[in-house]
DNA sequence: ATGACTGCAAAGAATTTGCAGCAGA
DNA sequence: TCTGCTGCAAATTCTTTGCAGTCAT
């Protein structure tokens, strides 16, 4: 029950109702040691994949995708297959995405660095960087 | 018709037939000196605005961009907002994506550089590397 | 009680596909 | 002639939206 008191003090310091379908969500999420990647796609057929539970319909995954990443609890990365994927990782960081299996995982940061970070252009500032190595099979 | 001739056998030495719409695309994008970054709607609407041309159906530009990509014309980057844009300057570089106006921009290759790329995961190759600067209106 | 949230289905946006007819070699 | 290409419309895929009913506070 402590994790589960964790888990809706996250969301209502988020201002998010900790309602059964954010506190699932969120729970499936957050309480892990890895950082995880997703799609909704993903997320729909993982959680809903367990018989027990009432199924979460797939709107609901996506407004809670978005409040979660609008909370900065989660960071949206774009992919070469034009897809979003979500990442429980927050911090800024790079990535690998495997371009056959769908598969993105992260940058050890000390393995990549920008040198040279470029001035924006006139008037702009610099919101954020996007890096993703793309990668393939070797053979 | 020099340059048609040019155009005509740019496509030819690609395999591709140069076609009424081929050649009328490929002299849009290729013959301009800047480097030119679009969406497969900007290039309809751009190209189907002239009034006086047989309008091209959004089907054969969709055909047209990824068999000019295929062929190593075009290079495909995609931003925050998930459309694919395409970009006439197909060696390495990385771009400036401006989230409010969508506008993408080449980044000068002098300023910025990569510091430690990182070992591809193992039995993966690096394939590419799309970096994207995201940039808003200062202010 | 009163907003906020969920779930459904419908709508939307971007892209792909099937196929008949046309055009380049 | 013959294969490849175009154009249309339908289909697909991913995502958003409208709204009635439900739940959290």
């Amino acid at each position: 029950m402590n994790k589960n008191l964790k888990i809706e003090d996250k969301l209502r310091s988020s201002g998010l109702r900790p309602t059964k379908q954010r506190v699932q969500i969120a729970k499936f999420l957050f309480l892990r040691e890895k950082t995880f990647h997703f799609t909704v796609e993903d997320l729909d057929k993982l959680i809903n994949s367990k018989t027990n539970e009432e199924k979460i319909s797939l709107a609901t995954f996506y407004n809670t995708v978005h409040a979660f990443k609008k909370a900065g609890h989660l960071k949206e990365i774009l992919t070469k297959n034009n897809k979003s994927y979500f990442d429980t990782h927050t911090g800024p960081h790079y990535h690998f995405f495997d371009v056959k299996n769908n598969e993105l995982t992260d940058i050890n940061p000390k393995e990549i660095q920008l040198k040279y970070v470029p001035k924006a252009p006139k008037g702009k500032l610099v919101k954020d960087i996007d890096v993703v190595i793309n990668i393939e099979n070797d053979s």
